[in-house]
DNA sequence: TATGAATGAGATTTCATTCAT
DNA sequence: AATGAATGAAATCTCATTCAT
């Protein structure tokens, strides 16, 4: 918003400003919510923490409801890229060290953003009912998709049994939330990233110790 | 003049009726914060559904907040209380027996309030940072002492690794979520409690395919 | 409400027992609406003040207006009653000596009733509003009525100009509540009875030094 | 971005209108207040009085606590701004003179505000109980304290005894006060500031009949 | 007659949204 | 395009009063 160098060129100025002034919101919006809860927040707290007026946070979204679907949007378009990332680039790696791969990435993506994404978790829970939402059900069906693929994949290769794998992704995606919520609650510790491994053992070979003859 | 007993020869009716109007308001509750969502509900729908004036109300909890939490309180004990017959009645069971087994129950009883469930989880969400929900977090940590009680046992026992054992706790809750959230989006599916046998199996012994001498 | 002695005759032990619990109400409500103000104060307070339940209260006055100004009427009459008895006993008297006397009287009463006079006297400033409380105006009229009775002794014994006659009562009655607000605000302090004498001086001689040759 | 001056070239406009319309919400509420009574009287009928919205009256005062304190303040403050213009004017003039001109200013101000004077007087009487007040409890004692300078200059002058001085200055606000709950009662009748020669004849020399030798 | 739970009108307060400047 | 004061619908909570027991 203040960038001297986008002085220089002038081919399409107001709309880089605009796309600044965006983010400057979302970024706000997206400390606000975390901090004060999706519902407790005031429209008034995110101008303010965005360094605009009220007014102007309608100018970018229609509403309070655009804005935060479009934050979740914005987020999860994110992690849906990191995702796609993880897999294109672990395209020929075995399935064990791909999955752990996503694992770490997704976990460390969710440290950094970890408050919002405990608020984003808070209000998934109440997709079954709105409709107004349906853009959020979007972006979460396609993370899910993206979970389903992985596990697509690990039956493929052999590397995960096919009776259960209906539930595999939901219980994959369940286990990396349950990280997070531990980092969450146990505030300040670990970040949930260093619990990968753990994490993935877990999850392909189970609670059970390994029989004696490795 | 004061004395209960001595009100109309009635020694406890009163009473009896105070008790049932509470359980009506609570159930009422429930049903209305699951389907309105826990911030959507206004008190006024509360009280239309639990057939009430909205004074009633307030004559037996103090505000909204002590409604919500209560309500929190009575379904957690119940969850507890449940957990805990399991845990006595199958101390002589093979532990696997006994994990299927708790699992089992709990989605039953998951299965049966599955809609508030869902609204509850989302307010775990929020409890990093409310502070006068100490008592909801309160139940929350007894939960997670059960589960720890289970994953303890299942170490003791030689059925479960000690070395990742930390996540184990958070682990089975998640899985747990998993599959109320699973039941909860593809609504009026087959219930989550169908899903415990599989959902054991992945927890002990992964999602790897058995090695071939089954 | 108890008094063991009442059980002895029947006449109109309903009647008195009535009469005793009018009281005890009466009572109950002075303290209740002095300690929390004439509209923070509720009738469920003066319930359990009273130790009755609420619906009694009901049983005895119509309504909160009606027992306010029932207080109101109660109070009022003793006042005026001590007044009575003073004029009539001091009628021989000189008019400076009955005129002590009758101020000294009245502040003793005040400082008995302290918090709730002040009260009363709060409630007064409403009254050029509310028509409901022609009960109240009629009290607080014959009260003034009193007030000019002394003043019309007083003048008629040649003992108080005429010429500002009018003012008298008024001003007279507000010396009395300037002592009473001054021992309110210095709580616990000496009682206002004490200022009698200081008060009458004033009054009749006024706050000029006496000329020397006295 | 938030400098005020740099909204649109009004470099205080904003800031005038605001203080019109705090003044606008607080005369209307001066007029409410004393019309329907300090209690009665609804934050709606206010705004409407004010001709504004609801929400605007919360823009401007905190809430209706803030409101009712703020405009005490605001009468309170010229009054004694009033008080200190008579006592710095009158420095010179012998101290019957000064006595009159402060009686006869002040009446006049109560003349002109006398219904919210009354109401203002009503929660006077709120001071011994309530903490919050202390504000308003500030300006009493303020307002008090100019009384006390009165009487002290009048006793160091030689114009006011100093034996009974300690009671002066609650007695000569409580006839000022009755000249006003004598205007009040008999409405519309004389104004108060009639009555400020009698009112000081009286205070001065007291009620007693002047000895012969004029 | 006493009781006290139920009632529901009504008051305060909040905050997403609008719109004149 | 940005501003921020004004708006007013809507939600929570209170409490005088009623009435079945």
């Amino acid at each position: 918003m203040k960038t001297p160098a986008s002085a220089a060129a002038n081919p399409s100025l107001r709309e880089r400003l605009r796309v600044l002034t965006s983010r400057a919101i979302l970024d706000a919006a997206e400390v606000v919510f975390a901090t004060q809860g999706l519902q407790a927040a005031r429209m008034e707290d995110v101008a303010a923490r965005a360094g605009v007026a009220v007014g102007t946070l309608y100018n970018y979204f229609k509403d309070r409801q655009t804005l935060v679907t479009s934050l979740h949007a914005y987020r999860h378009q994110e992690v849906i890229e990191l995702f796609e990332q993880c897999l294109a680039a672990g395209a020929d790696r075995p399935f064990d060290a791909l999955l752990l791969e996503v694992v770490r990435i997704l976990l460390g993506h969710f440290d950094r953003h970890r408050a919002f994404f405990v608020v984003l978790m808070q209000s998934e829970a109440e997709l079954g009912r709105r409709e107004a939402m349906c853009a959020r059900r979007q972006a979460i069906l396609e993370l899910r998709g993206c979970f389903e693929r992985v596990v697509a994949r690990g039956v493929a290769e052999g590397a995960m049994r096919a009776d259960d794998a209906a539930i595999f992704p939901s219980a994959l995606f369940a286990l990396l939330q349950s990280a997070m919520m531990h980092a969450h609650f146990n505030e300040a510790t670990t970040p949930a990233a260093e619990q990968a491994a753990a994490l993935v053992r877990l999850f392909l070979d189970g609670a059970r110790p390994r029989p004696a003859a490795g």
